[in-house]
RNA sequence: GGAGAGGUGCCGGAGCGGUCGAUCGGGCUGGUCUCGAAAACCAGUGGACCCUCACGGGUCCCGUGAGUUCGAAUCUCACCCUCUCCGCCA
């Protein structure tokens, strides 16, 4: 949500700044509605303050046991105005939120232009990729070696839920648990944050709060009682500030959980439908910070190394990427994207996206601080990151350590996570079983 | 799901329908006292919006939304949430 104070005061580099994100100005037409509103509420307060000093002087009178029938008349006649005052003051800024909600946030100043994902800057690449003819017979995608370890079984699921679904059995379904296990640690006892168990289902106010309502209702998915099923952690965690009046002291709050994530992916049918890259249900570890307001942009590359600390511990090859203008998300003012490399695919998949909202989303969801010195408050600074989704890295742990039996050896970092394992073997064929 | 109770400021806790944004206590901040601290005492201590260069002024906020009334934190209704007991249940 913007601040339609800032735009009034600079409604030129608001179009601007809409520009660089592919968006036709809109400063005008704000700026019309904003004076409507204002017109309406002075018009309003006036009413109000006139029938708030009428009812003082009744009061009087009749205390006094005068008569107070004129000013009472006086009331009555101020009630139609009135009335028709307040209902024009609420549309008119009813108007105005409903026009800056679906409005995204705007670009830091050091976010590259570009249309989509090919205009994004490639930051660093860590780790050496593997090649796909490291493997006998060329890197299989992980899919395939899901299938042909038994253990990733995608008609099971299919007939339990249908497309877009996945059952993972034995050493898979460990791997997954440790994977999160282990990134939960990773988390908590090395980089401050504090691990929440949050609720996977909320109410309307939280998906507002973090900009998914009311622009993408049709890529979540919702219970017949009202609720929303989360798509992602950052929207408990980072609602977890809603409505509060922080103490500077207490910055910043960082929050890390392990949740399943829903998401309905209306729009990309079609879009990676094999495997399990892209599914309706999947499993993220994220982080959130709150901070203040000097110090999101500092957070944003502590976040974001914590991300990457995921990636070098499992020995997973990536890059990091600075997102450009045009594939940045709707609350995001900045974001990097970390890319792993899948050597089945022979290509980098995002597999943690860290982006800091600045105050887009606390403006939304009313969490501000209390500044050390200075006196009132200030919106918080709110960002979230994968750290990292479980799923994919599941993929890329498979396509990175297999070896040439369609075995894979198990990274040294989560082994303590397995029960010591350190290979996962094709499941015993059971017969009857095609 | 059934039956009760309740939602007020950072916290606790008052509040005959009429200067109540709200008594009081605690906390916090500043000051006095002290070598320093504690105690004590004094003072201060909400948010949002609008008008104004400013000084200052106005409106709204006592869970949320409607309503009654000249006037609502105080009355009515609906909803949300919390707590207690019972039932059910992981």
């Amino acid at each position: 949500m913007h601040d339609i104070k800032l735009i009034r005061e600079a409604p030129e580099a608001f179009d601007m700044a809409l520009a660089r994100r592919g968006l036709a100005a809109l400063s005008a037409e704000l700026l019309a509605l904003d004076a409507k509103r204002r017109a309406a509420q002075a018009a309003r307060d006036e009413a109000q303050a006139r029938r708030n000093a009428l009812s003082r002087q009744v009061g009087e009178a009749k205390k006094k046991g005068e008569s107070a029938d004129a000013l009472m008349a006086e009331v009555a006649q101020l009630k139609d105005r009135m009335a028709a005052l307040e209902s024009e003051e609420q549309e008119s800024s009813r108007a105005l939120d409903a026009k800056l909600a679906v409005i995204p946030n705007l670009p830091a100043d050091d976010v590259p232009d570009g249309r989509d994902e090919t205009q994004n800057r490639e930051l660093r690449k860590v780790g050496a990729p593997r090649p796909q003819a490291d493997v006998p017979g060329g890197a299989k995608e992980h899919f395939d070696l899901g299938e042909g370890l038994g253990l990733m079984d995608f008609d099971a699921a299919a007939k339990l839920s249908g497309a877009r679904f996945v059952v993972l059995k034995g050493g898979l379904a460990r791997l997954e648990r440790a994977l999160s296990a282990f990134m939960l640690d990773l988390h908590t006892q090395s980089h401050g944050y504090t691990e929440v168990y949050p609720p996977t289902l909320v109410r309307d106010e939280a998906m507002y709060g973090t900009g998914q309502l009311p622009k993408f209702a049709d890529d979540l998915f919702r219970t017949t009682t009202g609720f929303w099923l989360i798509p992602t952690a950052e929207v408990p965690l980072t609602n977890l500030a809603a409505g509060q009046i922080l103490d500077e002291a207490a910055l910043p709050l960082r929050f890390t959980a392990y949740t399943p994530c829903f998401r309905s992916e209306a729009g990309a049918a079609g879009k990676d439908t094999r495997g399990m890259l892209r599914q309706h249900q999947f499993g993220k570890v994220e982080l959130v910070s709150i901070t203040a307001a000097e110090a999101s942009d500092e957070e944003q590359q502590r976040m974001t190394q914590c991300a990457e600390e995921v990636l070098k511990q499992l020995g997973l090859a990536y890059r990091v990427v600075a997102l450009c203008t045009g594939d940045m998300g709707f609350g995001a003012r900045r974001t990097y994207d970390i890319e792993v490399w899948l050597p089945g695919q022979g290509r980098y998949r995002e597999i943690s996206s860290c982006s800091t909202c600045g105050e887009f989303q606390a403006r939304r969801m009313n969490a501000r601080y209390r500044p050390k010195d200075g006196k009132g408050t200030r919106f918080v600074h709110t960002l979230n990151g994968s750290g990292v989704a479980t799923g994919r890295a599941l993929i890329a742990v498979l396509e990175t350590y297999q070896n040439g039996d369609g075995s894979v050896t198990v990274p040294e970092v989560l082994r303590p996570y397995m029960n010591g394992l350190a290979r996962i073997e094709p499941a015993p064929r059971k017969a009857g079983k095609s």
